[in-house]
DNA sequence: GGTATGATAGAAAGCGGTTTCAAGAAAGCC
DNA sequence: GGCTTTCTTGAAACCGCTTTCTATCATACC
C-alpha cells in the first residue's frame, strides 16, 4: 500500500484521523472565502493567480475532496448517470457497460446500473428509482418500454437509448443496423452454397429481432430462394431456446444445411443441439450467429457472426449523454455491421 | 405507459409540471412541521396517529419522493454501496453483480459498480472514488490489494470482501473453498481412470488460483500419482491462455489424457485448442473447468466444472454488508463447492 | 393545588457545497 | 481630480432533509 498511488487522498487519509476536510477548511487555510474556493475549483469565475495558487496548495495539503452530495444538493447535479440494462450478467450488456464506464469515468461521472430483466414494468421502475436518485441523465440499453414512454421520460431529463430511432431536444438514440446484419449473415451462407437456411428468431416484441428476420428474408428473396416458414423457429435470445430450436429442426426432419441464429447465445445453444444430434458444425450444418460475444471466438468451433460492437455501443451512448448534458446535439453513429467468418460456417476450414 | 405501474411517482409526474415536491410542501399540506414529516417517514419517533395519517395522505397526494442527496447530506448516509469488481463484463462477475443488486434493492440501497481490471492501483483508485462519493460501505469482489490495504480501508467504512479470510469490526469476508474444489475436480478425473492430468493454472498472485492448484496436488498425492510439473501450465484466467496452454501441451507431446483448467474461461479456450489439434473431448482428452459459468452448460460438449455460485456470492456479500451497516456481525457462509459432471469428462456420455 | 415527569411537535441549526448579491478596488473617461 | 464602469471577492441565502434543542401540554405525584 505504501508505495502505490501516493497522491490519492485515500492513502493520504488512511491514517487514523478520520476528519472530513471541507471546503471551508480549505478556505480558511488559504485565507480566502469559501465562495472563492468553490469558484476556483469549478473554474466558475476569474480569480487572481495568487489566490488561485494558495487555494490549490491548501486543497492539496488538506487532501480536500468535495462532497458530491453537497455539490449535488446545491448545484442540482449529481454527476451520476443512470444506466438501465436488461441483464447486468449478460455478456452482451457486460461489454456495453464497460464501454459506458470507460466514457463516463474520465468526465467525472459515475454510472448507476440497474437491470430491468426484459420486463417493461420493471424498466419503468428502474427509471423511477434513477430519477428519485436525481441522476443527471439516463441511458437505456435496448428498452422494452414504448417510444412514447421514453419520450415522456426525456421531458424530465436527458436520455440516450439504444436500439431505437428516437430524436428530441433531450433525447438521442443509437441504433444498430440489424437489417443489414441479418442480410449479410444470410448472404454469407448463401455464398457458401447453402439454399436451405434455417433461422432461429428472437422474441417478436424485440424490434431488432424483427429487423434481423427481415434481413434474412430480404437476402433469400434477392437470391431467389423461396422463403420456407417452417425453417423459421422462434427463440428467446438465450441458450436454451437455441438448443431447443436446433433439436426441433432436427426432429422434424426439416431440410436444412445451415442455421442462422439471431444472436450468439442461441447459436451456442444450437451448436450444442446439433452436437447432441450427432451433426457436425460446419460439415453437416453451417452456423452463424449475431453479436460477436467475446466467448464466441472461443466456441468449438469458433462461431461465425455479425459483429455488433457492444463495447462501442456503450461508449458511444455514454459519450452522447455527455454531449446532451452540455447542451450539444450528439452525432455519434454506430459502426456498420461486419461479418466475421469463422470455422462454424466455413467449409474450407472444417 | 398509461396502464402500467400506475402508482409510481414517475408516471404521476410524467405530466409537464416539473416541480420537485419537497418535504416542506408535504408538511404544509398536512398541516404539520417539516420535522414531523421527517420523523414519520423515517419512523424516528412516536407521532400521533392523526398526524401520521395526514402526512401519509399528503405524501401520497403530492407524490413526494425524498431527495436522496439531501438525505445523505443531512443524515450522513447515501444509501449506496460501492462495489469493486475486476471486470464488469466478465460472466462470473456479472452473475455476482446481479446477486448484489438483488440483495441491495429491497433494502433501499443502490450499488455503485466499478471495475479495477485486476490492477491493484486501479483498485485503490476505485476505493478512493467510491469513498469520495460517500458510499456507506464497499464490497470488493476478489481484491488484488493487500490484506493490509483492505483492513486500512475498513477503518474508514464497512467493507465486505470475497476471496479472502479477513475479519474485523467493520470487515467481513466470504471465501470459497477453492482447495476442495480443486481437489474434487481432480479426484473426479482420477475416478474416471485418468492418471496423467494436466493442470492449467491461474495467475500466481491469485490466492484462489493457488488454492485450486493445491487441491489438485493434494488429490494426486492421495491417489499416489506422482506430481509432474511439466503438466502444470500457467494461465491468466481468460480464454486465450487456455487455448495457448492446450496447444502447448499438445505440441510438447506431453502425455496426458485429461485437463483440469482452473477456470471455465480457460477450459473453454482449452477445448478449442484441443479441437484445433484434432483431439476430441472427452474421448481423447477429458476436460474439467471451475466456476460453472452460465455458458459452460451450453459448451460443446457441455463442460464439467466445479460450481462456484457467483450469484449467491454477490447476494451473500451484499447481505453481509447490510448486516454490517446496522451494526451486526454477519455470519453468512458460502456453500461448499459442488462437482457438476457433464459430457466433457464423462466417457460414458461421449 | 402546585410542581415534577414525560410525551409530542415545532423552531432552528446544521450537512457542505453553489450562486446570487453587493461591496470594495482598480481601471477608464472627460 | 472626480465620476462611472469593470473586476475581483466576500457575505449570505439556499438546496432539501435530519436532528438537536426547546416549548407546550397532558399526566402524575406529594
Amino acid at each position: 500500500m505504501k508505495n502505490m498511488t501516493p497522491l490519492t487522498p485515500f492513502n493520504a487519509s488512511a491514517a487514523p484521523e478520520r476528519v472530513t476536510v471541507t471546503l471551508e477548511m480549505v478556505a480558511k487555510r488559504a485565507g480566502v472565502s469559501p465562495s472563492t474556493v468553490s469558484r476556483i475549483l469549478n473554474g466558475t469565475a476569474v480569480v487572481s493567480e495568487a489566490k488561485r495558487q494558495a487555494v490549490m496548495d491548501a486543497t492539496q495539503a488538506l487532501g480536500f475532496v468535495p462532497n458530491p452530495l453537497a455539490r449535488g444538493l446545491a448545484g442540482g447535479k449529481t454527476f451520476s448517470i443512470g444506466v438501465v440494462t436488461q441483464a447486468i450478467d449478460s455478456p452482451f450488456y457486460g461489454a456495453a457497460l464497460r464501454g459506458i464506464e470507460d466514457a463516463l469515468d474520465p468526465a467525472g461521472y459515475s454510472p448507476l446500473f440497474m437491470s430491468a430483466h426484459w420486463d417493461p414494468s420493471a424498466e419503468a421502475r428502474c427509471l423511477d428509482v434513477l430519477r428519485s436518485r436525481r441522476v443527471d441523465g439516463i441511458v437505456v440499453l435496448m428498452p422494452r418500454l414504448s417510444d412514447a414512454a421514453l419520450e415522456a421520460c426525456a421531458q424530465a431529463l436527458p436520455m440516450v437509448v439504444t436500439g431505437r430511432d428516437l430524436r428530441g431536444p433531450q433525447l438521442y438514440s443509437l441504433n444498430f443496423d440489424n437489417f443489414n446484419g441479418g442480410r449479410m449473415a444470410t448472404e454469407h451462407l448463401i455464398g457458401q452454397g447453402h439454399r436451405q437456411i434455417a433461422f432461429i428468431a428472437g422474441a417478436e416484441e424485440h424490434p431488432d429481432a424483427a429487423e434481423r428476420l427481415r434481413g434474412y428474408r430480404y437476402a433469400l428473396a434477392e437470391a431467389k430462394i423461396a422463403f420456407d416458414p417452417r425453417l423459421v423457429v422462434p427463440g428467446q435470445y438465450h441458450e436454451v431456446s437455441g438448443l431447443e430450436a436446433a433439436k426441433y429442426l432436427v426432429q422434424q426432419g426439416l431440410p436444412f444445411s445451415a442455421i442462422f441464429a439471431s444472436n450468439d447465445q442461441m447459436a451456442s445453444g444450437a451448436a450444442l443441439g446439433l452436437f447432441q444430434s450427432g451433426l457436425r458444425v460446419p460439415q453437416d450444418v453451417a452456423l452463424v450467429g449475431f453479436d460477436d460475444l467475446p466467448t464466441s471466438m472461443y466456441a468449438t468451433p469458433p462461431l461465425s457472426t455479425i459483429q455488433q460492437p457492444a463495447f462501442d455501443l456503450g461508449r458511444l451512448a455514454a459519450a452522447a449523454m455527455l454531449e446532451l448534458l452540455v447542451g450539444n446535439t450528439p452525432s455519434a453513429q454506430l459502426p456498420a455491421p461486419a461479418l466475421l467468418v469463422r470455422a462454424s460456417s466455413d467449409r474450407r476450414r472444417a
